[in-house]
DNA sequence: GCTTGACCCTGTAGTTGCTACAGGGTGTAG
DNA sequence: CTACACCCTGTAGCAACTACAGGGTCAAGC
């Protein structure tokens, strides 16, 4: 497999496929006589599952590590569930700040006469001393 | 007002204040004579509006234009409106992206069985096709 | 009067996770 | 045999900072 074919297989960009593989993520495939990448089905699996990782928003060093843990069969399965825990927190505290973020958002548009901007209630909240802001 | 002054003031990093004079964000002071940077009360209010913007997750696209705004009072409050009614509705995708990923990842938590990794329902939810992943 | 230490200066490189060139080489279809 | 799509390496750019390195300045204490 090119190195187009996987990237499309796995609806990844060829750049970001070679930029894994700088960075340690993808191990590097053989290559042909014209020096292409030449793939095979393991790397389209580890690939495949990078992808899947980051969408649910896992880091590289989590992934990594996920990668490590998932090569090694025979060992418990709890340390995966502790990395995916920690995860689930983290994203947890985003979705809790992001809310109070959009409340006080929220709260400000509410305010707003459609004057102009000397009155501005929005501007009047990112500048709370309302002077010369210039 | 020196610069360390001014970033206590602000909570801000010194380096932070210095890089947002470089982008333009802040417009760069009078100097004394040992070549200090000396700001006053017009550069302690635009870096407080800055940082609010910030806090709310206003991007320095969103509050240069802010900025630009609040220095026209007798402008319509519209587009100030607008800037922050199209944020909003960014932010409101990112917690719906965010809740989505939290029910997907709880779900894949919530099958963990803590067996060993080869029976790992997460691991699996990763890489579909549950192969050699290396 | 001299040293210590806190502060200031410029400039550059690192962070995360890619993306986008520039400037080439290769392979295949018509 | 010539287009044209694909591949290669290497570097620079994005947001929005942060962290040095390698220096200068200033006030206080001995």
């Amino acid at each position: 497999m090119k190195i187009g074919e996987l990237a499309s297989a796995t609806a990844t960009k060829v750049e970001t496929v070679r930029y894994y593989e700088k960075i340690g993520l993808l191990p590097p495939p053989a290559r042909t006589s014209a020096n292409y990448r030449a793939y095979g089905n393991d790397h389209l699996a580890r690939l495949s599952f990078i992808r899947r990782a980051r969408d649910l928003g896992f880091t590289f060093e989590a992934v990594r590590e996920l990668l490590t843990l998932s090569d090694d069969k025979a060992q418990s399965c709890d340390a995966v569930d502790v990395i995916a825990r920690v995860h689930l927190t983290e994203i947890d505290r985003k979705i809790a700040d992001l809310s109070a973020l959009r409340a006080e958002l929220d709260r400000t548009i509410g305010s707003c006469r459609h004057g102009t901007v000397a009155d501005c209630k929005i501007i009047e909240t990112l500048a709370p001393r309302g002077k010369d802001t210039a």
